[in-house]
DNA sequence: CGGCAAATGTTACAGTATAACGTAACCAGC
DNA sequence: GCTGGTTACGTTATACTGTAACATTTGCCG
């Protein structure tokens, strides 16, 4: 059953962002060439069950629940296989998962995480982007993957507080 | 021994680094009235062996070749008091530690992390700072703790390869 | 010197991730 | 359809990272 989420930007309507999320994968690997599998668009779809980081073993105990392999490498497998398509973020400060809303698309990201209610709300901006490439540019840096994981109170949490 | 490092940003003068780090921990201690203990000395000077991260179980390993203790929390401890008195940063792209030059003053903090030898700089940049405050505010998020770690390849690197 | 707070020592364990190797499914070309 | 190569999956084992909890020691201050 998924789980609307009262904490994600899409306004309470989060079936369409899970059935987005899916269709773009399934067309990601159509133009690639690649298969989404079983057990890749399952954990796809478990990740996208809220805006919310997964952990791995929250996953494998789920995915354990439904009759799949219950070792790590099962859900690790799946993981990279979408992280690296870019149709999931892993955000290292949490050692956790996020859906990216832009599917397979090309893009730096930026992640706002709220500490209160665990909400993450990716974001691009421009802005950001060229501030970072502009650092970089300046020491002779060349940038291959900038991470931007922005703790704090979203709008609601911190309204509440 | 300490390893003069070819990667860091100090120009083979290294030893500087490490004499200047320590001293600004000494003062930042004695202003705040804490304690800069011999394990936590020690620790801060083993992070600041090369400008690399470290991580805490290779630091964990020369302790206990020293005579220190041999369990986590020892190191696990001095890394989070020199953490929080802003002596040290943790990369949690890659899980390790790094000395932090501007001692124990307030400042946001960027690093790039070059994934061909491993060095990182600690960078301050003001326009990054702010596209981040600018960012998280046309979203009414809260900013605690903005983290920006950029992988690539350093300046010295890039024109190796 | 007595008592409190801070720091350390130690055991045990929780959480995260990957190496390595065998098996099964897919798919091209004959 | 067979066959052989490639990709994906199953499983075991283990490595790496981090913390809870509690006993003990140390330093400090009245």
């Amino acid at each position: 059953m998924t789980v609307l989420s009262p904490t994600g930007p899409c306004g309470g309507r989060h079936e369409r962002c899970v059935e987005a999320a899916l269709a773009r994968a399934q067309e990601v690997c159509r133009r690639r060439g690649l298969r989404l599998t079983p057990i890749r668009r399952r954990v796809l779809q478990l990740v996208w069950e809220d805006h919310r980081p997964v952990g791995a073993y929250d996953l494998l105990d789920r995915l354990r629940a439904e009759g799949w392999g219950s070792a790590p490498p099962l859900v690790y497998r799946a993981l990279s296989f979408l992280a690296a398509q870019g149709l999931v973020h892993r955000l290292s400060s949490v050692n956790a998962f996020v859906g990216c809303p832009r599917g397979g698309e090309r893009h730096g990201a930026q992640f706002l995480i709220c500490g209160d209610c665990g909400g993450v709300e990716e974001i691009v901006d421009r802005r950001l982007d060229d501030g970072i490439a502009a650092a970089a540019a300046a020491r002779g840096f060349v940038v291959a993957a900038p991470m931007v994981e922005i703790a704090g109170s979203c709008a609601r949490c911190a309204a509440a507080a």
